[in-house]
DNA sequence: GCTATATTTGACCATACGGTTAAACCAACA
DNA sequence: TGTTGGTTTAACCGTATGGTCAAATATAGC
């Protein structure tokens, strides 16, 4: 049918908003469906339950959240821009997507074991590896320090995605508006690497 | 009467647990009843209403989440030793509690404003612009580069709470076991005020 | 326009859940 | 031992929620 592709986008839009928001335990149906501007029933139609509905849903997420940028990273660029372009654009994804950390902190936490196929698809430990490799080849020539490249990974991540899960701490402690809050992640995507560069580099 | 105390004791040990692991809306009270090891209706008894012991468990849990740490921050321990402490304190805390996180960031996405009050009691605001002072004077003094100072804290504190936060994510990713993730996390005790000095210090 | 198929909807169902009640229980004390 | 007051419990209540169903409505092919 015509109308098919179109409510079953306007499900999934909705869905996402209220899933991300609230929470699986705390999301209802309910009121996805008036997200949505339908009947209850009809998500039941196309998205026979919440559990499924949900899945749907946290996959597009996680696959959003993780491809988009990790994809690029055994690119050809040297490991300065590999950073760069890592928290540049990792910033920019949360930007347009506020609720996506959190989201996925959260419901991993309930579910683990079954996300870790959505990992595999993309081939998230192999890009490490080839990150550390070239990492390891770099000190080799003298130009980066040594050091446990997990350690350095779990870094940029960090740096990268932890003051958004924690926004509103920071906001409030920091004593920041929304608009500063923006301006804040603005100057961000040049600190974090120029913070980590000049841990990292070895000056001759 | 005697029995007062251990009951009430129980419960709120109950509570956490369960407050931690599923949120505010995944607990049930019928849960914590179980755990506790008490009928339903004692909770009700204790506790008015699911709102008013998630408040007391919400309050509890951050009190010891900012205050034990926090508060020792501004001692006169120079700016290495303070990161050190930091670092070092917040990574034993979190290890002894690892909920923590996770539950203060999801729940504080839903509250936000009534936490404030909390922050403020624990006055981490000055404690903030106390450090920061420091820094600037040894600024001025030629041992550390100038920075945007909102940027490092929200820094230290990335660096040490994200990895709990995410802990599956990066365990899996990075290959660890449960034992290895511990070991992960003592190296990072040192990794971390080591990663930052050498970012931020200027050497003559 | 008629039939078959896909979609939408209001009404309904069973269960789960937070919360209440009244009776039972128990310790202290007169 | 009987009375009092705090505590515990089983049974119950009202509502919210995920999910179902059959009737109604729209859509497409003939």
């Amino acid at each position: 049918m015509e109308n098919e592709l179109v409510t079953e986008e306007k499900i999934l839009q909705a869905a996402m908003k209220v899933f991300t928001r609230k929470g699986y335990t705390g999301a209802r149906m309910q009121e996805i469906a008036d997200e949505a501007e339908i009947n209850k029933a009809s998500l039941h139609y196309y998205f026979r339950s919440k559990q499924l509905l949900f899945e749907r849903i946290f996959q597009s997420v996680l696959t959003k959240f993780l491809g988009e940028v990790v994809t690029k990273l055994d690119s050809d660029l040297c490991i300065d821009d590999k950073i760069r372009f890592f928290c540049e654009n990792y910033i920019n994804l949360i930007q347009k997507n506020p609720g996506f950390p959190n989201f996925i902190l959260n419901e991993l936490h309930q579910n683990p074991q079954y996300i870790f196929e959505l990992f595999n698809k993309q081939q998230i430990q192999q890009r490490i590896k080839n990150f550390m490799f070239q990492y390891k080849e770099e000190v080799a020539k003298g130009n980066y320090r040594e050091m446990d490249m997990r350690q350095l990974i779990t870094n940029i991540i960090s740096l990268s995605i932890f003051p958004f899960a924690a926004r509103p701490i920071l906001q409030f402690n920091l004593d920041l508006s929304n608009d500063e809050f923006y301006e804040f992640m603005e100057d961000r995507k040049k600190h974090i690497p120029e913070f980590i560069l000049n841990s990292i580099k070895i000056n001759k």
